[in-house]
DNA sequence: GTCTATACACTGATAGAC
DNA sequence: GTCTATCAGTGTATAGAC
């Protein structure tokens, strides 16, 4: 998809939004610069101009999405976080709920995909990126877990958080979920993944 | 390294040995085929000659390991699939078990990451070779889980295969997998992991 | 500051001579 | 079967136009 020259869009965000459409689409290896740039109608130096490099474009890209999709799972956590009554299955609504909202919309489910291939190829560079600019999220929901767990060790809580990451990534990319039948309303599917995950994190994280 | 020209061995081997050390080094995207032909001491345009491409290379390169892996699954999930006293934790080990044993080694370990890719990347033609070949693994274990788990609904059970098998491909690909601490022996640590994954599967699959 | 044209050093792939 | 030569494509860097 080639998008209309509109001067009201600047060319950083020409190139943002073409890039996020095309690596879902093909891959960070598989997008060319002179395809992103060839659709979103901007010269092919204009990425290094703007973003110094491709990887760094990438990470402009996650920056974007991300940020908004941590915020939300703070202000969820934020409003369970440490009082009496708080359940586990309070704690991954709040994580889980955010990420199962963006995934909602096109370019919103675009992205998780592109979050799961970040995930799936390994790249070290990004890695260490999401470590050093969202570490602090899932900092804050394993102490949350880790009150509500105290019966672990944190090598224990540790080796169960991870698991419990790869198995809602993994669901989230949309690459094994089960596809909504038509006469389940949106809504009532997304319920449905919802209880499904909290259900299986919560047996994961809390068996004997 | 560069391998010793060596004329009693073919250079289609040649290529190949050279290819699962440049790889398991450097990656399959960062490994060239000029790199990796001077190592094997061949000419450039032989990988193509003998393979076609760089693509096809690479799944020939661990065509052969996935075979091992897969008939040393399938071994063990024969040995007590239909059986009466036969557990979860039983089936979950002969899925477990091989990929933990081929994942010790760097070239092994690497695979297991390339498989972790393939299983997330929807359209990629890796993927559907994977699919095309070893699908009825799959299968096999699927029909063990349901036997195993008959209160589950067919959706249900799937569901729940889903989310452990994103867990299990994302510990075993190694992103997140903790590491092992110098006062572990690797077999120790091997032992531990093997019971953690299994341990968090059979709570995934089998809570109420 | 923004943007563009262009060159550079790479990549995998391939046709054709031997 | 194996080689050389060459091709189209890649990310990146930079000089210079506005």
């Amino acid at each position: 998809m080639i998008l209309p020259v509109n001067s009201s869009v600047s060319t950083k965000d020409r190139i943002l939004g073409a890039a996020e459409l095309l690596f879902a689409q093909r891959g960070f290896e598989g997008a060319s610069l002179r395809q992103l740039t060839t659709n979103a109608g901007v010269n092919l130096a204009a990425v290094n101009y703007h973003f110094g490099s491709k990887e760094k474009l990438v990470e402009e890209v996650f920056r974007r999405r991300l940020d908004a999709l941590n915020e939300s799972r703070l202000a969820a956590l934020a409003q369970v976080a440490g009082a009496p009554e708080t359940t586990l299955e309070d704690v991954l609504e709040a994580f889980i709920r955010p990420a199962l909202d963006l995934s909602h919309d096109d370019s919103g489910a675009l992205f998780m995909r592109v979050l799961a291939r970040a995930f799936a190829e390994h790249d070290d560079t990004l890695r260490q990126f999401l470590s050093a600019n969202y570490g602090h999220v899932m900092r804050q929901f394993t102490a949350e877990f880790a009150r509500l767990l105290p019966q672990l060790s944190k090598q224990e809580l540790y080796w169960r958080i991870d698991l419990v990451t790869g198995a809602l990534t993994h669901a989230m990319s949309g690459f094994g979920m089960i596809q909504r039948k038509s006469d389940v309303s949106e809504n009532a599917h997304r319920e449905q993944t919802a209880l499904h995950l909290i259900r299986f994190a919560v047996a994961g994280l809390s068996h004997p």
